[in-house]
DNA sequence: TACGCATCTTTACAACGTATATATACACTG
DNA sequence: CAGTGTATATATACGTTGTAAAGATGCGTA
């Protein structure tokens, strides 16, 4: 039970929370500085006390995405046994988080302009790993889910070359499934589960002839 | 030779190529509706005359940059005469339009909050189909490309929601590449070609087993 | 010539990110 | 326990943005 004090005490984690919440509830318009910081119950110019700036805010809710991904797909290698199938689950997973958690989603992978006014440059959040400005923090939690995903892959291909381009091209396929998904660019049929629909997108032979 | 004059005379346009030139020079932050109309030299009212809003001018350059796109993978079809061959084609063309085109490309497929302050509710631009708001010009134009895929798709497969499947998973594939590459989160290696590290990306055996 | 309408400008406003200066209260030091 | 430095939160202010509202301009047409 938390008592109204000048000292919030744990103001940091009470922001990204009512930045989740936000996000949730209300899309991404509607998550401006001032809002966060209003529904977190401080002034609109608290939240400089404990991120650099908005980006940094938000890159923080990103950071969160990410663990909760890598929590979600860690239950999968749990029970899942084959490479195989855990690679399929990994992916159905993956599209499947990011269709439940779309704003969510969009912060993590997509670009957000988060229209900083003032700021000159890149004002953008993704988690481009060359990018200045990125948090170590998310730097780390953004990379935990491509992780997974090549171990994964390192079961089924011996070659450690092939390992990363495969891994990197089942992320491409499920990263892009999921944003078109999310913007709207197509839905999957309602006869058809996303694992049955991840399955069946697999681009088959003779494409896929080792080269 | 134009004169300067009270009506401009084809604003419009003038408007749409300037918020181009503005997007591939300075970047999606720098693309403000103001900073549009004083490129094309008029007041920072002038284009609601021709744009219901600033997504609506945003939709226009997206439209645009499809057309381009599609223009493009007009061109590998009359250079490839197998269908194979064509569809590889297709890929290489369109993540390398992408990556030739980041902001561009932003625009047509990502998605950018437009920082619209005052409107509720959706203020973000994607080709989404069934959001609202969306102009028949960019919903048009947004679908070529991949019906183009999908034509390619159908020389290969017999079956025809196996080509829309397959066709799909594949615009998924290129279009999560290209996201991923923008936005830095991994590269093609040097000593790899955008053709060879798509081929090699595809998703082998058994995962590909026809279910 | 006069009028109607599309086009363009002027003015104004609220919301936003954030810079600066100030107030508050907690953690130490003596 | 008193005093003080520092982290935290507030108050105020500024420039930029998208856009609403009302007025100015000039072209096409009656």
């Amino acid at each position: 039970m938390k008592e109204k004090k000048y000292h919030h005490g744990d103001l940091r984690n009470a922001l990204v929370e009512a930045a989740i919440a936000l996000l949730r509830e209300q899309g991404a318009e509607a998550l401006s500085l001032r809002a966060v910081a209003a529904r977190a119950g401080v002034s609109h110019m608290a939240p400089y006390s404990h991120f650099k700036n908005k980006k940094q805010l938000l890159q923080s809710i990103a950071a969160w995405g990410f663990k909760e991904l890598a929590k979600r797909m860690l239950q999968d290698a749990e029970q899942q046994s084959d490479a195989d199938e855990l690679v399929l689950s990994y992916g159905t997973t993956y599209v499947t988080f990011a269709l439940e958690n779309p704003q969510l989603y969009r912060l993590m992978l997509g670009q957000v302009d988060t229209a900083g006014r003032r700021n000159s440059g890149n004002d953008r959040i993704s988690v481009a790993i060359n990018q200045p400005g990125l948090s170590e923090e998310l730097d780390e939690c953004a990379k935990r889910p491509f992780g997974l995903l090549s171990d994964a892959f390192s079961q089924r291909i011996t070659n450690p070359e092939q390992v990363t381009t495969q891994a990197l091209g089942a992320w491409s396929l499920v990263h892009g499934m999921a944003a078109l998904l999310i913007e709207g660019h197509f839905t999957i049929p309602e006869h058809m589960s996303i694992k049955g629909f991840l399955a069946q997108a697999v681009i088959r032979a003779p494409l896929n002839q080792p080269t």
